[in-house]
DNA sequence: CGCTCGATATTCT
DNA sequence: GAATATCGAGCGA
């Protein structure tokens, strides 16, 4: 039995958060009538949003009803609809001295369930099948009606396993921003193949 | 391959 | 009214 990530994990600086999220394993348990099915994969990208002093983040105005998540407890999904057609996955995460934040998780590689993942995303091509927020809450059947969950017990049908981790993680600007950045909040796996975008290495 | 554009909920101005 | 933590279709090279 692998350990389930708990608060004490989510509890820690957003940023040390979001990098050490990189090689654990998300797991996505669906119960359908009398059968359980069981998606997961190894995340490979991720992304840290904080507070007030983050101009990128949902939370930056203070709370709302949409981010709320974001100043509750850690280890909790924080569930978004975007752009009128996309769910995207975050868990909150934060140290005690910060007063919001989230990790979004952006892509992982397909473990298990992958035939599962491929007929909610009614896509064939399994190598971007859960790469990209969007693509990754469609694959793995992530809607409104989870946000808040709490991710830290294995039974809620989220949660993340212990992983192993790469030796190191690129760190590179957040996407899809056009606020703050030059920060380097974004982690990759340096060695996958399952990015929503290639790593832009300088030369 | 790369670029443009439409879809369209929620929040902000 | 404008912007957005996105995606995929359509088009041209």
């Amino acid at each position: 039995m692998t350990r389930c990530l708990d608060s004490e994990f989510y509890s820690r600086p957003t940023l040390a958060v979001a990098r050490d999220l990189v090689g654990m394993r998300l797991v996505r348990t669906l119960v359908i009538g009398r059968e359980t099915i069981k998606l997961a994969g190894k995340i490979v990208e991720t992304e840290a949003y904080g507070a007030a002093d983050d101009p990128a983040s949902h939370a930056r105005m203070g709370p709302t009803k949409r981010n709320a998540v974001m100043f509750g407890q850690t280890g909790r999904a924080y569930v978004y609809f975007t752009y009128g057609s996309h769910h995207c996955l975050n868990v909150s995460a934060r140290s005690f001295d910060e007063n919001a934040g989230a990790v979004l998780l952006r892509a992982i590689e397909p473990e298990e369930g992958v035939d599962t993942m491929k007929s909610l995303r009614r896509q064939e091509t399994v190598s971007f099948i859960a790469s990209g927020p969007g693509r990754l809450a469609q694959a793995l059947a992530i809607e409104m009606s989870l946000n808040g969950l709490d991710m830290t017990s294995s039974k809620s049908g989220v949660h993340v396993e212990e992983g192993i981790r790469p030796r190191f993680v690129y760190a590179t600007p957040r996407i899809g921003i056009s606020r703050a950045v030059s920060r380097k909040w974004r982690f990759v796996d340096p060695s996958s193949a399952h990015l929503s975008r290639k790593v832009q290495i300088k030369v």
